[in-house]
DNA sequence: ATATGTGCAAATAATTTGCACATTA
DNA sequence: TAATGTGCAAATTATTTGCACATAT
């Protein structure tokens, strides 16, 4: 039935995450993780990632034009993404996400689990640069 | 400049999107398009998507752990995402449309150029083929 | 001891790209 | 005839998986 055994390599990613606001891909993590264990393999670190993102410790989001990304925030919230360099950040909805509960209430062609907005753009940093 | 020139090739994809509401794959289209025209290969309809997309005529969709979707809808509107079979159904979420859109509005750490609201869970036919 | 986890490398899936030829304007 | 589009195959990118060995319970 699967019971979960530790791992210093799963402890390092998730502890990794909850470090980070800015949703790392994969690759990312592995990157870092690399630094406290050499020999690492990129397979452990998607392995990992699904499975805590499995057992809900942690939120994979779908990808936008590249790799997906993983975020230790998993209670409900919405996503600005710039499409210039990828950037994810937080943005605060609660009413945005009390409106989403009650649609998804409503829905009748299926059961809704869960539910996001996205917000897409060009984040300060590239406005600013795109004024060179 | 990269201006624009005719290809039936194009047409066809944009005319295959336009009579489905289902929000098909890369793949998908390809072998539609294989019926009508047994060479055309993988590497044209993905050009002519991203292509099509580019100008606006039709709508890219984020991958949810497959590959990407194509829509022919390009007007602001919202996906339930099944999560068991991958069907994408539109949903009807003016009051959410127009919500997101005033949150667009009020972000300051960027320029919001769109957004959109998704809901996970599980279709009626998925739902149904679980009771066996 | 036995189930679970890991590293490694190979496999798979989705998408992109270089190039010679074909088609459009 | 010059720019754009196509087919083909190889390349790239993101992710998954089989297997022998390592580690946790």
């Amino acid at each position: 039935m699967a019971s979960l055994k530790y791992s210093r390599q799963r402890e390092s990613i998730k502890e990794f995450l909850m470090g980070r606001t800015d949703h790392p891909t994969a690759d990312v993590v592995y990157e870092n993780m690399k630094l406290i264990y050499p020999n690492i393999s990129l397979g452990t670190v998607y392995r990992n990632l699904s499975l805590l993102a499995d057992i809900g410790e942690i939120k994979k989001l779908p990808s936008f034009g590249g790799a997906d990304r993983f975020d230790f925030r998993t209670d409900q919230h919405s996503h600005f993404i710039c499409t210039k360099c990828g950037r994810i950040m937080d943005i605060d909805t609660e009413n945005i996400d009390q409106l989403l509960e009650k649609t998804a209430s409503k829905f009748e062609s299926g059961q809704v689990l869960g539910f996001s907005a996205r917000f897409f753009g060009i984040c300060e940093d590239c406005l600013k640069k795109e004024k060179n």
